[in-house]
DNA sequence: TAACAGGAAGTAC
DNA sequence: GTACTTCCTGTT
């Protein structure tokens, strides 16, 4: 078990936020996330009424995974503090996301979250995912004997008619296309890690996939290649930016670092009615 | 009640 | 501009 104070950390926040599909309030375990990513399960425990947060795992895998998973080494404080003062919803929305973090997901998994994301809510992406993982994926078992399954790679996900029992819908043949390139070699994900790509050719690099458009290709940038400074349109976004901004959003403000901004937004637009 | 419309982190055509 | 899978929500 790892202990840490932490400032701008809530694992409930994350687990709420829309970036991830597989990050669950554990069934009885209080205060308790499950998180599978990496090949690992994790527990983590955020501490009520503290900055305490257990991480169940070794100081090894804590250093090595998921130190840079949940994006710690950045200070969420200064993108925070540079909020406009005057922009109330901003200001609102913030206070309201504090916790959020981007995470650092692996991009495989990123891109076939995203493209079943499309034109489909939270509670159906989330079941599909589980049904692709626990149909398709590679099971395990932690050290207490919980099982779990990995997210599937490409050479799992080559038969249409197990993607069917995940009911993606019409999606089924965008990610099957996508195996199927990725396997004959066509689609190389690892060359986007390359840091001398511009934002803009990954991007164009991405919408070049069957099934990839802009949303979707911003939304792998951003979680799934860590390029926060992507902005990916929903339809929340949108409405958003149609409401409370008069149709623009002031994104040259928050050069650099507009997708943390764009989460935080999203996050409250989903939200904000339930939190009253 | 059960049926039905509307909508959901959009994209392909 | 329209069709698209399936599910969930709210309305009648």
């Amino acid at each position: 078990m790892v202990t840490k104070i932490l400032d701008h950390f809530d694992i409930r926040q994350i687990a709420n936020s829309g970036q991830c599909f597989r990050i669950n309030k554990h069934s009885s375990k209080q205060n308790t996330y499950t998180v599978i990513a990496y090949g690992k399960y994790l527990e983590v425990i955020q501490v009520p009424e503290s900055k305490e947060v257990k991480f169940n795992c070794t100081d090894k895998e804590f250093e090595e995974i998921w130190k840079k998973y949940f994006d710690l080494e950045a200070n969420y404080g200064y993108y925070i503090d540079h909020v406009d003062t005057e922009d109330k919803f901003l200001t609102s929305a913030v206070a309201a996301g504090d916790g959020i973090r981007i995470l650092r997901q692996e991009l495989w998994e990123t891109m076939v979250s995203f493209i079943i994301s499309q034109n489909n809510n939270i509670s159906r992406i989330k079941k599909s995912i589980e049904v692709l993982c626990e149909f398709c994926g590679k099971g395990q078992k932690a050290g207490d004997g919980t099982i779990y399954y990995l997210f599937p790679q490409a050479e799992d996900l080559l038969d249409i008619k197990l993607l069917q029992i995940a009911k993606l819908g019409y999606r089924d043949k965008y990610i099957q296309k996508l195996a199927e390139n990725v396997v004959a070699g066509e689609i190389n994900m690892e060359i986007l890690n390359n840091p001398l790509l511009t934002d803009e050719y990954i991007e164009n690099y991405l919408k070049g996939i069957y099934g990839i458009g802009t949303k979707v290709a911003n939304c792998i940038m951003l979680f799934g290649l860590h390029k926060i400074n992507s902005f990916p349109m929903d339809t929340w976004i949108k409405k958003i930016i149609r409401d409370e901004y008069n149709g623009v959003f002031p994104v040259d403000q928050y050069n650099g670092f507009v997708g943390i901004i764009q989460q935080y937004i999203f996050n409250y637009a989903m939200h904000r009615k339930e939190e009253g």
